[in-house]
DNA sequence: CATCTAGTTTAGAATGATTATAAATTATCT
DNA sequence: AGATAATTTATAATCATTCTAAACTAGATG
């Protein structure tokens, strides 16, 4: 993906295509492979790579607008900090207790035999699965 | 469970039975059914029950101790708070993204098909499920 | 039973992630 | 080009959690 497509991707979501976006965009979007961040990697890779800084309340608002859009997806595993997935298909994690590394798992590799009924009144949304792990000693 | 077993777990466990604890004890071990909370949760709790107050940092220091000791555990489901689950067996939850509610799933109602291999030098150390869950409209 | 010591409790300060604020800037429309 | 609403920004505010260091206490020892 190139900065002409991040910016039509954009624009045609209603989000305006800013010089800071599409920055964010290209550091998240522009690898072969997917990964996973929090806000504080994503300002020190910024960082790296540019000589103008962006500001953190801007890529807050900038991630979170992401997340709304599916752009990234918002991944539950710890308790103290907020990590984002670039890979927004619907898959699954090995947690690494020790180090904090996420690992992907494939959707396809991760089948439940029975699906629980949800509790009345309430739909599923979708279903997460966490493999903790830890490094053998 | 009465005071008196609650003062020979804590014993057995290199726990000091302190007025505290024993309270906290009290309150999480007491009621007939397993229940989710916050931190947050267990002081307003404690707050309605006594007249003395327990210190916020006591709080926190025997809640981890529980955790520790495996009295109580935690349940990763939101990056904003640490929700504790008086019940430890191993089982998994629904979870209400409106209304942030808990609700157990019973661990043989969930199973999965193949777990998958887990990454070279890494052991599996749990698998959590949580199926999240919305109000139908 | 008095004393000692390590384990606990405590209030308050410190930290760290995240959100709010309100003024300055900028993309887009006309 | 000018108007307008969206966006960025530095900074302050918030909130959960952890740290600190002093006061307190359970349990061991003599």
């Amino acid at each position: 993906m190139k900065n002409q497509d991040f910016l039509t991707k954009l624009r045609n979501s209603g989000l305006r295509p800013t010089k800071q976006r599409l920055k964010i965009c290209e550091v998240l979007f522009d690898s072969e492979k997917t990964f996973h961040f929090t806000i504080n990697d994503l300002v020190k890779i910024i960082e790296k790579n540019t000589n103008e800084k962006i500001s953190l309340a801007t890529v807050y608002n900038t991630i979170h607008a992401f997340n709304k859009k599916g752009y990234v997806k918002e991944v539950t595993i710890s308790n103290d900090k907020t990590y984002f997935d670039t890979n927004t298909t619907s898959h699954h994690h090995f947690y690494d207790l020790r180090t904090n590394e996420l690992i992907d798992i494939d959707s396809e590799k991760i089948q439940l035999k029975h699906v629980p009924q949800p509790p009345k009144g309430k739909k599923i949304n979708g279903i997460e699965v966490v493999i903790n792990v830890k490094e053998e000693l």
